[in-house]
DNA sequence: TTGTAAGCGTTATCAC
DNA sequence: GTGATAACGCTTACAA
């Protein structure tokens, strides 16, 4: 920001308003302590002097700094969430149980997205950690090393969500892509397919996508098969990425009898595509997704998905970093939620 | 928070780190002011001790404390976003892009849903007003009393998105909903159509809706004619909702030949349906839907739709916030983006 | 139950 | 180009 800019800021704020605590403690005829004490511990306050105060509080329209606030107290009453992308409906689901939950407590969120970038990721740790929260909530368990020491050193707890394969570095808040990846295989298998392959992330970007990957391709290898061709498309992803990745599939084995999508978004293009082609789902090309979006079930034939509890992860987060926060659990945590394989038409 | 809770917290914060500007200051033998200058204007400090400072701050792990720098210089680097939902993927594309410009010139966003109630967006207000930030973002032109008063008083710079009917508070960045709804009705005009309905959000939840309705009914009238139905759903609207939508304006006009959905998502759910029921689109009942989202061309019929440049609105909304902070905007403005209807195979 | 005094960590101002 | 000192608005700790 220009220097010219802080000065008309500055001013601004100098002019307009400016209401304090010693405004309130004057014409309600106390100290400033007292306003204080109302605003936070109303019960330690007499009645009448209370009601003065709060009077006052109305009347001046006064506003607390937080800032002061926080500079006094050390407790910042914000938690940072940084996530891929809002652009992603999951996470986009997720945070927004995270804000509905934290905001019930008076804690703010600021939000920020990595770009599935680890590097974009450690400045906005570092940026953020500059407000001081008293959380942190992370997307997956791959970060820097710089990251991780700059949160171990700073004390915040902090939450890594959608990875319940990985150890967490404070609490942990996921679900198990490699069993997902496992129960998408066992699912093929139970219906004699043998030609699978894998339509996901790029596997520089996705590491939960590899851990899917992987689960399919463990599974697999106890039936002594292996994967017909592994997609990696660039993130993110948009909804039509998942003809892309269908036919990519196609060239490598035109003879493909199933595809695992790690997103529903693909794989309910995939499958329009293939209603579009005429191929048939699943007869002719199973079609598994992954999230069970919107839309899933509204298509024909429904589509076969993993459901993800992304909610539940957002108000199990915002709960650990709550319950950090007063004292209610004190150590490391991993919570997995659960994830159940919705066998509808399409697989 | 409980009163243990300040404590522990207090606490933690002054054992873990606590790195300040004395620290860096006494080990580059310098004066806290030259580090303060080495990070705001390294321009006005002598190359050498603005290394020997580079030095310590890395050497030292410092990370300046933005409450402290806000309450000396007032300037937050936070701008608020208020939203109806994160769950609905308009408004997370919005954000996304507000994020997103914001993130590049250092603004932290706090971020808040309304809930789709005023008086929520009201509370909102209130409490993010007290991390003074430097701008805000809000949705709609529809608040209380109170809210314009608070934000009137404070002097921030507010933007308002997604009504460009209405006049702003402050600076503006929408569209014409009215538009929207003449559109569409053009459109099935042209098409011969006369028993037209309207599948929407509750009026007194979703003013902008109302003003799409009102736009298709003052081009019915023009006509001559009138919608056939309106249905009202409470909001949040889930994709499914559509079918309900869907089935109401049946019950109330079987021969209906024309809806327009408020929404894509509702308006796929029902195209869905619509091939489930054998009933033929659009010869038998021409859909439009309104948002151009994800999957409104990969669906068979590809649905009619206005598209909405929801990151454009992002985008603009980020910048009139900065351009009013840099000093190169002074007054309101108010910015109208384009809609374009996209005729598809629905309608 | 209430008040007084001393910080919290940074920037603005002015002097050198 | 650099430094000393006084804010910034609130809370904590202690005293009354």
């Amino acid at each position: 920001m220009s220097e010219a800019t802080e000065k008309r800021v500055r001013s601004r704020r100098l002019s307009g308003g400016g209401v304090k605590m010693v405004d309130v403690a004057r014409l309600a005829g106390t100290s400033t302590q007292t306003v204080s004490r109302v605003l936070s511990r109303p019960e330690l306050v007499a009645d009448d002097t209370r009601k003065l105060v709060e009077q006052a509080i109305r009347e001046l329209n006064y506003i607390p700094n937080s800032a002061a606030r926080l500079l006094a107290s050390s407790v910042s009453h914000i938690v940072a969430v940084i996530i891929p992308s809002l652009s992603a409906t999951v996470y986009a689901q997720e945070v927004h149980h995270i804000v509905r939950v934290l905001e019930e407590h008076s804690f703010s969120v600021v939000i920020g997205h990595s770009d599935y970038s680890e590097l974009r990721e450690e400045r906005l740790v570092q940026s953020f950690l500059e407000r001081r929260p008293d959380g942190f909530i992370l997307t997956g368990t791959q970060h820097t090393d710089l990251t991780r020491q700059l949160l171990r050193n700073s004390g915040v707890p902090v939450v890594e969500t959608f990875d319940g394969d990985n150890a967490a570095m404070d609490m942990s808040v996921g679900f198990s892509n490699l069993e997902a990846g496992r129960k998408v295989a066992e699912l093929f298998l139970s219906r004699g397919l043998t030609r699978i392959a894998y339509v996901g992330g790029r596997s520089d970007q996705d590491f939960r996508s590899n851990a899917r990957f992987e689960g399919l391709q463990s599974r697999l290898a106890e039936a002594g098969l292996a994967p017909v061709a592994r997609i990696e498309l660039t993130l993110p992803m948009p909804a039509g990425d998942g003809v892309r990745g269908l036919d990519q599939v196609l060239a490598i084995d035109p003879l493909t009898q199933a595809i695992f999508f790690s997103a529903d978004t693909l794989a309910i293009s995939a499958l329009l595509e293939c209603n579009r082609r005429g191929m048939r789902v699943p007869e002719q090309l199973a079609i598994c997704g992954f999230g069970n979006y919107d839309f899933a079930d509204a298509i024909v034939p429904a589509l076969t998905t993993v459901a993800v509890p992304f909610e539940q992860i957002g108000v199990l987060a915002a709960n650990a970093i709550l319950a950090r926060l007063d004292g209610s659990v004190q150590g490391p945590s991993q919570t997995v939620v659960p994830l159940q394989l919705l066998r509808r038409g399409s697989a």
